[in-house]
DNA sequence: AGCCAGGAAGTCC
DNA sequence: GGACTTCATGGC
């Protein structure tokens, strides 16, 4: 157990902004946080505004600190909006807390092929019955429920494709299966992947079956904190065609503008 | 019944 | 390069 005081953290607003799929509420106001085989809980403190982790103070400082971005400070990102731009203004205000996570690789690359043309409630059931099929079990402990980690390579590239069908995947059942088998071949190298640039490592994650543009792009924004990183939904375009018919002010926010993007995702999902 | 969801591949030109 | 079609599933 671990009491720290944190600003700009808001577990509810994370776990439900669509950036990760298997954070959620477990009882009010507190949360649960499966990455990768890891397993976190995350409550309240009593009324200083502090979070109590069921972790120790060494697995925060060689884990759970990289993984939310503790080291960032999200205020100055915040302030950093153009004022006279109300509506950015308010999605920052309504998105207050938000974090951009450090996701597993391989686990970031198999959810966000999943999220094509789907919608978050059924992304969560389905990637909760992938874990459940075909990730380890990890056994209850004092202070922990039993849960699944997420799959490795190996097994989803070993799995039938019906079997992949039966989870509810539908016709992204395939892409799971290839891309697994790309990488568990070793035709794409994560471990290179990460060590690369954004404009390379999102070239080569296009190389896998079934990951385009976008997903590309959320590959890179939600595992390899590219912050340059613009995924562009249906949500985002309509937000741009609304707000910004003359163009996002891309050059403003440079270095950052995905950031930006997950709030304004955020205020689009709440809206 | 039809539309929509954090799109991408396939098939044209 | 761009336009168009197809692809599963479930909620509304």
């Amino acid at each position: 157990m671990l009491k720290m005081r944190l600003t700009d953290f808001d577990p509810g607003k994370i776990a439900s902004s669509g950036q990760c799929f298997r954070m959620k509420e477990i009882a009010y106001g507190t949360h649960e946080v499966i990455a990768g085989s890891r397993y976190l809980r995350i409550g309240r403190g009593c009324t200083d505004g502090s979070f109590i982790f069921s972790c120790s103070q060494k697995e925060m400082d060689s884990f759970w600190k990289n993984y939310f971005d503790f080291d960032t400070d999200y205020g100055e990102i915040r302030r950093s909006v153009d004022p006279s731009d109300h509506y950015l203004k308010g999605a920052v205000q309504a998105g207050s807390g938000i974090r951009i996570l450090r996701q597993d690789l391989f686990e970031t690359i198999i959810s966000f092929i999943i999220t094509q043309q789907n919608n978050i409630p059924r992304i969560r059931g389905i990637i909760e019955r992938l874990c459940m099929k075909y990730g380890r079990y990890i056994p209850e402990e004092k202070n922990r429920p039993a849960y699944f980690a997420f799959p490795e390579a190996g097994a989803l590239a070993e799995a039938g494709i019906q079997d992949l069908e039966e989870i509810g995947l539908g016709y992204r059942a395939k892409y799971i299966r290839k891309s697994a088998q790309q990488i568990e071949g070793g035709e794409i190298v994560l471990d290179e992947i990460a060590s690369l640039g954004y404009d390379e490592a999102k070239k080569r994650l296009l190389g896998l079956y079934g990951v385009g543009t976008k997903v590309a792009e959320c590959i890179c924004l939600f595992a390899r904190h590219d912050a340059d990183a613009f995924p562009v939904d249906v949500h985002i375009r309509r937000m741009l065609a609304e707000h910004y018919p003359d163009g996002f002010p891309f050059s403003r926010y440079r270095g950052y503008a995905g950031i930006l993007q997950q709030y304004i995702f955020y205020r689009e999902l709440e809206a």
